[in-house]
DNA sequence: AAGTGGTCTAGACCACCCG
DNA sequence: GGGTGGTCTAGACCACTTT
C-alpha cells in the first residue's frame, strides 16, 4: 500500500467562466479546471464538487458539466470514482524513462537506480539545445545527474527548468529533493507534470558521455530529448539523457490495444 | 490531391444490438458497429446513416448514439464531418515503419523505398516467435521481405498472418501487391488495420541480418515486433523487422500534448 | 432549403461507496 | 440512507456543407 496525503476538502471557491466566449461552454469549463490545476489552486487528491453542484452553481446543465469532466478524466488530469467523487489525478511519469532500459530484479520489478546530483545552478541555455527546443537562450536553472545501477554510471542526465516556478529548488538540501524529480517538483515547488513529448535517437556517443559511462570507442547511444508539460500544456522542464543503446528497449501502441477488453459491468469478467 | 475511390451509399442495414444485455446500450451500439467494420460489412469511406436516423431505427435516444458514435470516433475507427456524415475511417499505419528511420527526400519528406519479396508461402511459425507473441506453433502465411534505399537493403521483414482471411495474398501476383502491404490486406483480402502495438529493442545484430544489411561485425540493430490490429483488436498480422540500429530515431507523445490548441471555433485561429 | 453533426437543456433512474 | 458518478431519455437550437 503506497502511503497517500490525507485529501483535501472541495476546493471553496469554483473559478470563473471568463473565456472566449466563442468557445463552447463545456470547453470552457474544462480549460478553466486544467487551469486550476496549472497554478496549483487544485492539487493532486483534492476532490471536486460533485458534477450536480457544479452544473447548480454555475447554472448550467449537468449534461454539460458532464462533458467537461468527460474530457478532463480522458487526458488524466482528473480521476473519476464511482459513488466516491473525482480527484485531481497525480500521474507518475518520473518512472517514465526507466521503461526504456532493462534493469529488473529477480522478480522482473524495476529496480530504482542510485541518483546523484552534480550540478545545481543557474546557466545560460547552450545555443544547440535552444535551437533543438526553439526556445531562447535565456537564464535556466540547471541540473546535471547521474544515476546508476549495479555500481554503474549508467544514464546521464541534463535537466533545464525555467526560474520562475522552480527557485525554491537551489535552495533546498539536496537530501529533501531525493532521487525522484517530479515527486520533488510538486513537493517543492507546487508543479505537476501531467505529459510528455520524447524524441529518440541513436548515434555515436559523444567522447566525455562514453567515458562516464564506460564504454569503449564506437559505443553507440541513445539519446532521449525531453519535455514534460503541466496541466495546461505549458512546458515545465527540458531534459537531455544519454545512455548505452544496446540496452534500450520500448513498447508502444497505437490505435486499437488489444482485443475489446472485458466491460468493468461484465459479470464475465467477475467469473472465478 | 489523393485518388479517393467513390463513397458507398449508407449500409442498407443496421446490425443487430445482440450483445450482452448487462452491457450498456452505448457500448452495445460501439460493438455492433466495431464488428460490422471488421467483418467488412462496412467499408473505409462509407458512411454511416444520420445519427437521428440510427436512433429512430433502433428506437433509442439520440444522445446514446452520439455517445457509441464519440467512442467509434475517439478510437478513429470513424471520421466524423460536420454538415457532412460520419464514414468509416482509413488509417494509414503502413508507413508507420518508416517513421522510424532517417531517410528523407530534399525537402524532409519522407522516401518510399523500394520493397522485394524474397518468399511467399506456407510455414509452421518458428517456435521463438510462437513464445514471444504467446500463439500456437500453427501453421501461417508467411512473407519475407526486404526494403531498400539508395540502392542498399536498410530493412528486412519476416511476416506472418492467419491462413483464413489471407489466403487471396497468395493467389495474387506479385506485382499486383505493390510496396505498402496494408493497403494489399484491405484490396485483396478486406482486412484494415486500426492498431498497432510494437516492441522495440537493441541489440546486437545477427550473423545473416548483418550480412543482408551491410554491416560489420559487432554492429548493432534495431528490432521491431509489431501486432498489427482490426477494428475489434483481434490480431491481424504478425511482423518482426530489422534494421540498423545507428538510423533509428523515434517521436513519441504521452497525456498533455503542447499548449491547449486553439478550437476549430476560435476566431483568433483564423487570424491572418 | 434541406440535411448533417455540434451544443445545450432538464430531467429520470440506476449502480456504487460510505457511514 | 444519502451522496456520488453512470446511463438514458427527449427534446431545442446552432453551425456547417451541399444542392
Amino acid at each position: 500500500m503506497a502511503i497517500e496525503p490525507p485529501l483535501r476538502q472541495s476546493p471553496a471557491l469554483l473559478p470563473p467562466l471568463d473565456g472566449d466566449p466563442h468557445l463552447p461552454l463545456y470547453r470552457r469549463l474544462y480549460l478553466a479546471f486544467a487551469q486550476q490545476i496549472a497554478r496549483g489552486a487544485w492539487r493532486p487528491g483534492d476532490s471536486l464538487p460533485a458534477e450536480t453542484r457544479i452544473a447548480e452553481l454555475y447554472r448550467i446543465a449537468p449534461g454539460t458539466v458532464r462533458k467537461a469532466i468527460d474530457e478532463l478524466a480522458d487526458r488524466r488530469l482528473v480521476d473519476r470514482r464511482h459513488g466516491q467523487g473525482t480527484f485531481i489525478a497525480r500521474p507518475n511519469f518520473d518512472n517514465a524513462m526507466l521503461r526504456f532500459f532493462r534493469f529488473r530484479d529477480d522478480r522482473g520489478a524495476p529496480v530504482l537506480p542510485e541518483s546523484r546530483i552534480l550540478h545545481r545552478g543557474v546557466i545560460c541555455l547552450p545555443a544547440a539545445l535552444a535551437q533543438r527546443w526553439s526556445i531562447p537562450e535565456a537564464e535556466m536553472i540547471h541540473l546535471a545527474r547521474e544515476r546508476s545501477w549495479e555500481g554503474q554510471v549508467r544514464l546521464i542526465e541534463d535537466i533545464y527548468l525555467p526560474a520562475v516556478p522552480f527557485a525554491a529548488l537551489l535552495e533546498a538540501e539536496e537530501s529533501s529533493i531525493g532521487p525522484l524529480l517530479y515527486p520533488a517538483y510538486e513537493r517543492l515547488c507546487g508543479q505537476v507534470v501531467y505529459g510528455i513529448e520524447e524524441d529518440i535517437v541513436i548515434r555515436d556517443a559523444a567522447g566525455p558521455d562514453r567515458a562516464r559511462l564506460g564504454l569503449g570507442p564506437g559505443a553507440l547511444a541513445v539519446e532521449i530529448a525531453r519535455i514534460a508539460r503541466n496541466a495546461v500544456g505549458e512546458p515545465l522542464e527540458w531534459r537531455l539523457s544519454r545512455a548505452e543503446a544496446r540496452r534500450f528497449r520500448y513498447h508502444l501502441a497505437l490505435g486499437m490495444e488489444g482485443p475489446d477488453a472485458a466491460w468493468p459491468h461484465d459479470p464475465a469478467s467477475m467469473k472465478a
